[in-house]
DNA sequence: ACCTGAACACCGTTCAAGT
DNA sequence: ACCTGAACACCGTTCAAGT
């Protein structure tokens, strides 16, 4: 993903911004959110802190690039298909993304939209329209589908960051069906009920399953 | 919201697990999330950080607890009412919670579910269970009111972290507008149409809309 | 049993000084 | 122009010592 097509830089390993971001996120995706500090980035990079501020503002600007990236080339692929799938698979883009990248999830509920983030909303903006849906409620049909795609990408990055990096995930469902099953009956039937079922679903299937929901309620609403 | 009906306390101040996090959630309220610190903490309750550690593990425990008691008021109360009149009121629930205290915005996608998070999945669930959703299909329609509710509620924290806690709201909507209406118009056009009604839409409406919406997917789909 | 406050092991960020 | 690394102003947390 790096340029190499840039000009010949004079060592393979000079000190940019790219790099630095680069870093960053191997880092992120090795470590999590805490292992990211500039004292172990500069080390990593074999330097001191302060030359990696000569490059960039502060952590944030180095958080917001990295989640830019990482959401780039989710958002960069356009299909030519129904606005019905092409929803699906910008969802399934910025899904596949956290998955791949869970501190991600993090950063879309705490930064003040970066580009990479309006362009999703962007895009399911661009397909409500083609829905039909009139002009006075595109607006909140797209943030309905935006929070909610979101949303599962913030609850993604808290299981995340819950549990250590190289916890099974099925060893994990097992956990929650488990503490789910043991919760008292009266209060909490409904969690017991589906305890059962939290083992054996597929994350990405069911949210999947939420989108199609939503469009369905448009559909429902406006195309009688 | 403190009980004022138990042992009389020798004096009105005495240090409590209650009192830390009521004071807590104070000054959560007036400084945001950064102004809530250990030393900030004790200087408030004049003491030193070490006495608050005797009644309390970790900040997070102050945190899980503060959000706890925040969304409790929002989870207790259970309206006997249609289903989908009862999930608009969790969801309201949660919103107006989210709009008094911002910082709850984000403690909802950073902890492990704690009891109040859950009562608010198990509310859901009930009454998707209530609406006739087939067994199988119920942890996921519930998932997605869920996760749509807490994404709102992400964005929302977001938002509130972004600018100035003094910040008027509808000047800040009319800055988010300028904003959109300057970006590329082939890159942003839904966005630049859109631009306008951020300024005059109301936030609460708008949530409710996308609740709606979710809930007349539920209707269309197995409702015929 | 409960509180005190100095000390520890960290942070992000700055900045004089080097090349 | 770019890098170095010590220093600054913080954190959350611990812990010997007090009452």
């Amino acid at each position: 993903m790096a340029a190499r097509t840039r000009k010949p830089e004079r060592r393979g390993d000079a000190l940019s911004r790219e790099r630095i971001v680069d870093t960053a996120i191997a880092m992120l995706d090795a470590a999590g959110e805490a292992g990211l500090t500039f004292r172990a980035l500069s080390a990593e990079l074999r330097t001191g802190p302060g030359a990696i501020y000569w490059h960039v503002a502060s952590k944030d600007e180095i958080l917001i690039a990295a989640t830019a990236a990482a959401l780039g080339a989710a958002t960069a692929y356009v299909p030519d298909d129904t606005p019905e799938n092409t929803i699906r698979a910008v969802a399934l883009g910025v899904f596949d993304a956290i998955a791949a990248h869970p501190w991600v999830g993090s950063e879309l509920s705490r930064t003040p939209s970066p580009p990479p983030i309006l362009r999703i909303f962007e895009q399911l903006g661009r397909q409500v329209q083609a829905l039909g849906v009139p002009q006075s409620e595109q607006f909140a049909v797209a943030s309905a589908l935006f929070n909610y795609i979101i949303g599962v990408g913030g609850q993604h990055a808290a299981l995340a960051r819950a549990v250590a990096p190289e916890t099974d995930r099925t060893e994990y469902l097992t956990m929650v069906a488990a503490a789910w099953a043991d919760l008292d009956s009266r209060d909490y039937s409904f969690l017991q009920n589906v305890a059962g079922q939290m083992r054996e679903h597929d994350d990405r299937v069911q949210f999947l399953d939420g989108v199609d929901l939503i469009i369905a309620g448009i559909s429902s609403r406006w195309r009688t």
